[in-house]
DNA sequence: GCAAACCATGGACCAAAGTCAATGGTTCAG
DNA sequence: CTGAACCATTGACTTTGGTCCATGGTTTGC
């Protein structure tokens, strides 16, 4: 497909699109005469936009991404002995969601304290 | 207590404590001709950037922290109708939690993927 | 009394992740 | 045949969250 329903369809910003390929973390067909010099990108394009849009809320920066992305993708084929790697980022990862979930404790505290005192209790 | 202690004991720099007050997320006693022109924190400060570590984590940005921090303190002073606002970023922290695991799913199976085809197979 | 270790302020600089604008090519509708 | 709607590439610009540097003031150890 092109880039315009690959966009519409993750919504994902053109640009962005451009840029995660030229970082490597997605592959498109280079234009050629046939296609009207128009990109053409694989359906599981699709799933890979999703996957960087988790891993960006997981906190996971593009550089390391198209890293992890190269394992998850090597999962048979090299031996690859990047594992470490990936080890470091699932406790990051963790580590993050922790931090995520306490933080999110604090504002639902918050919230119900600011329930309990109906405004204007003064 | 002194910005270097302050720093020391949460492990955050200097410099971004003094971003994080000039954006308003903590305060100081300004230092006068007393305390040598220092600016003394006071304990609680501590609390303050272990709760900024943990939005940041949880991905909101300074900005927004500097509005929750607001209602954080607010909890029983003002009536305050920034009760949206509260909800909202409940909101999206849940969703970055939800991403955050579904990523992290991800990395495991990609680790267990590997160890279970060990190096070499060809 | 002088270097080392603190502190303050201000401004320059940086990386990440995009967005925006300019320029130029194709195709389709009316 | 013209404008609208796609597409490509390149480079400038923006926002966030810092760090680094320069300059200058205190105070404590030796």
């Amino acid at each position: 497909m092109r880039i315009g329903e690959l966009s519409h369809r993750v919504g994902v910003s053109r640009d962005a699109i451009r840029l995660y390929e030229r970082r490597g973390l997605i592959q498109s067909q280079e234009g050629d005469a046939e296609t009207n010099n128009y990109r053409i990108y694989p359906e599981d394009a699709v799933l890979t936009l999703e996957l960087i849009r988790d891993a960006q809320a997981a906190g996971v920066t593009l550089a390391d991404l198209s890293i992890l992305i190269g394992q998850l993708a090597a999962v048979d084929g090299d031996d690859f002995d990047g594992d470490a790697f990936l080890a470091g980022k699932i406790s990051e990862v963790e580590a993050r969601i922790t931090q995520s979930q306490r933080f999110l404790e604090t504002l639902k505290t918050t919230r119900q304290a600011l329930e309990d005192a109906p405004k204007d209790a003064s």
